[in-house]
RNA sequence: GGACAGGUGCCAGAGUGGUCGAAUGGGCACGAUUGGAAAUCGUGUGUACUUGAAAGAGUACCGAGGGUUCGAAUCCCUCCCUGUCCGCCA
């Protein structure tokens, strides 16, 4: 949500903002429909503290025993005036809301300008591409080969989208979560959460998931909750409708959850093998800040992710967003993109953005900055850290040898028992394909 | 899932139709007292919105949403949550 304060008194930044990002809003039109709400609200409350005021005298003449049945009737009619004017503004100020929901945050300035993801500027590139003295295969041969990943078997279960892994597939998933929140929690300070998988839908308002990507969102109508598509969603509203102390922040949340995703309308277009699917697993980090720290936290917390990749010997860029490709909330994204050696492109693997107070005005996060103090709207900062399926798939793609076994990286293997490859031979025990 | 009991301010806890944004106690903040502290005394201590240059004024909020009434924390309805017991269960 925006500072609707802030929109009255500069809607003209708004207006660029929002052309910027490619979105065609009619700013006068909100203006005006902003204006009407808050005459309507002066005229009732001004009606309703007559009334007030109407009430009490009733009260006070009926206990002196007078008569109070014309002053009844008059409080009678004014009654029916409130709700009147009430009902009215009701009406005109959902008109507002539902026009403000639907509105992305405007960028900040460093924000380069362009149209799409072919105006992403890319900020750097570490690492080299792998080579290979033969073909290096996909993930989606090389997983099935080595019975690590069933693809079949994850569509006859639960339809097209859903990825099953098996024996040492599933065990370097879990080691990946694990060695990622060991990292987050023991060297960068993170508090590490486990949270529901169901939210409520309000959670997904506060995130700006809702209302407009709501087809996006797996639900179950019985019970009115949804299914999460990312972390964010639990963690960023943990300090819902509370106000936190200057001291506590930065808040520092990790948290591993599935994430489910609909994927609607994106069938067919980059969709082989495990790239995008309707369920998987990541590591979210999710900061809760003061607005001014925004920036330098969240260049810390890509440190965190980049430091992630860089450890696990991947090769990757950094992308900054432009103005018409940032997210819906964001005000300024990084994406970290991993090499996938057996399809020759990037994969994006982290999404760290900065979305100052916008999800704070929709979740009611707020800080005081001291004692008594007038309590203001947290930043909210968030990012993968990482996300698993695609960093599994950039792993073994560029771990890959010529017979077809895939390398553990060192740091992994001790969450692995030791296992320094991944074969295909054997059955049980170390350096097993079924585990 | 069934039966009871509850949900009030930072916390505890009063309040069963008007004088209640809400007693009292605790906590916290500031001040007095003290060599310093404890104790004691005094003062203060919610959020949001509207209006106003400001001081201030107004409105709303006692789990949520409806209703009755001139007037609701208080009465009625629906729902949610918590506790206890029973049932079921990973």
């Amino acid at each position: 949500m925006i500072d609707l304060a802030h929109f009255r008194k500069d809607p003209a930044f708004f207006r660029a903002a929002w052309s910027d990002r490619g979105v065609n809003v009619d700013v006068d039109a909100l203006l005006a429909i902003d204006v009407q709400v808050r005459e309507l609200k002066l005229q009732g409350e001004t009606t309703q503290a007559e009334l007030n005021g109407a009430s009490k005298a009733i009260g006070q003449a009926a206990r002196e025993g007078k008569d109070v049945a014309a002053a009844k009737e008059t409080a009678r009619t004014l009654g029916d005036r409130v709700r009147e004017l009430d009902a009215k503004r009701a009406g005109v100020e959902q008109q507002l809301v539902e026009r403000l929901a639907v509105l992305p945050n405007p960028c900040l300035a460093v924000v380069p300008k362009g149209k799409d993801a072919a105006d992403n500027r890319v900020v750097s590139t570490w690492g080299t591409a792998p080579g290979f003295a033969f073909a290096p295969k996909a993930h989606w041969d090389l997983g099935p080969a080595l019975d690590i990943i069933d693809f079949d078997r994850g569509a006859k279960i639960s339809g097209s989208g859903f990825v099953a892994l098996k024996g040492m597939g599933a065990r370097l998933s879990r080691a990946l979560v694990a060695f990622f929140l060991d990292r987050h929690t023991r060297r960068n300070g993170y508090t590490e959460l486990a949270v529901p998988y169901l939210v409520q839908p309000q959670m997904m308002y506060g995130v700006g998931q809702l209302p407009k990507f709501a087809d996006q969102l797996y639900r179950c109508p019985d019970d009115d909750l949804m299914l999460i598509p990312t972390a964010e969603v639990p963690v960023t509203n943990w300090h819902r409708d509370e106000i936190l102390d200057l001291a506590e922040l930065p808040k520092q949340f990790c948290a591993h959850t599935p994430c489910f995703r609909r994927e609607a309308g994106a069938a067919g277009i980059g969709t082989r093998g495990m790239t995008r699917v309707h369920q998987f697993d990541k590591v979210e980090m999710v900061w809760l800040t003061p607005p001014e720290r925004a920036e330098s936290d969240l260049l810390t917390m890509r440190g965190h992710a980049e430091s992630l990749l860089q450890e696990l010997g991947l090769h990757y860029r950094v992308l900054e967003l432009c103005t018409g490709d940032t997210g819906f909330s964001s005000c300024h994204t990084f994406d970290l993109e991993v090499w996938s050696a057996g399809t020759s492109s990037w994969l994006e693997v982290s999404s760290c953005s900065d979305f100052g107070e916008f999800q704070s005005r929709r979740a009611n996060l707020k800080f005081r900055r001291e004692k008594g103090g007038k309590p203001a709207h947290l930043a909210t900062i968030n990012g993968s850290g990482l996300a698993l399926p695609r960093c599994l798939i950039a792993l073994i793609e560029a771990n890959q040898e010529a017979d077809g076994s895939v390398v553990i990286p060192e740091v992994l293997r001790p969450y692995m028992d030791g296992l320094e490859r991944i074969t295909k031979t054997g059955v049980g025990g170390r350096g097993s394909g079924a585990g």
